[in-house]
DNA sequence: TTATATTTTCAATATTTTCTGAAAATTCAA
DNA sequence: TTGAATTTTCAGAAAATATTGAAAATATAA
């Protein structure tokens, strides 16, 4: 005989929550386990153990380790203790500005900073040469760079900054 | 007997280039072929056939032929005639701001409108429920929606603007 | 028409990425 | 120490994604 429990309304939500952010983690370039794993803390009261994220999801052991380790790197959770237990609890980073200035930064570090150096490369090994073809290849990839390199100076700024700082500056000129 | 041709510095370049660019695009949610094949009429000074890409990327007609058609769908390409001639050739999109606003637009429609969605059932569908959990949940919720739906705008009005009315104010706040 | 050039489609295949599960390593209380 | 609890690792399996290649569709010239 199988039960099935009424979930209630908000029950209901935090599954969509924790379902449709998974399914948006591809997009964002955090796997589909991570951002499910996040969406779990952000909206757990509670931190929760490595278990309960295995059980709640329906993930494996390893996955569910591998994830919050990455997690912890990012800076997206933290490990907590309880005392009497020896079970490692991890607590998801709620700040919604400190959760977009990690995210931004991860992006930058893996998407802005190569294509920068690709780019500083090919003008770099081009400079000089005599032929057109080769002036306006140069002139591309010089181009190119430091409109990367601007785009991430930007970024890198603004992931600096306070959100109280950031926002209103950011209201102001684009409303 | 086999004849390796000397490259010369500039076609080294430009071979690293596609080479690096395709790499990234992964990252950057384009898959590598588009990437290449962008990278390809980039700094190609002349449009370049179907059977040019093919040949020049080592891939199949399929593949270009498909990565060509959404390259002209985003807009990062148009197909051009040559009279007396029955084939389509392709030119890339070479203005740094524009292939930016192409697809900073893109991703906004593909990641963060979805995104927005989502929050805004979620704090619909717990609107004025009285448990405190649902309570914090539904502010999460809000909170998170109006984040989000503040970054889209702003990303909107940026894509929507010329580069030289953005990039002196982005640099006078940042720099 | 008919023949030929060109483009499109898509089932089959290959590649990449993610996940599992169990064994190995580590930690800690007794 | 020992042994139970917990965490980590990683080879192989599964799933997701990209690519091929050849047949079908379409377009054009003669």
């Amino acid at each position: 005989m199988s039960v099935t429990l009424q979930k209630s309304v908000l029950e209901q939500a935090q599954e969509d929550f924790i379902a449709q952010w998974g399914a948006l983690g591809t997009a964002w370039g955090i796997n589909r386990t991570m951002a499910q794993i996040h969406a779990l803390l952000l909206i757990s009261p509670e931190p929760a153990s490595t278990d309960e994220v295995m059980e709640h999801l329906e993930i494996s052991r390893g996955n569910a380790n591998t994830n919050l380790r990455e997690m912890v790197g990012w800076g997206l959770a933290r490990s907590v203790l309880k005392r009497g237990d020896r079970k490692e609890y991890f607590e998801g980073e709620k700040d919604v500005w400190k959760i977009f200035c990690i995210i931004a930064r991860e992006r930058k570090r893996r998407e802005i900073e190569p294509a920068s150096l690709v780019l500083k490369n090919c003008a770099e090994n081009t400079r000089g040469l005599a032929t057109a073809e080769a002036k306006v290849f140069h002139r591309q990839m010089v181009e190119l760079g430091e409109f990367v390199g601007l785009t991430s100076s930007i970024l890198e700024k603004i992931a600096a900054s306070e959100q109280s700082k950031v926002m209103p500056k950011a209201i102001k000129l684009f409303s």
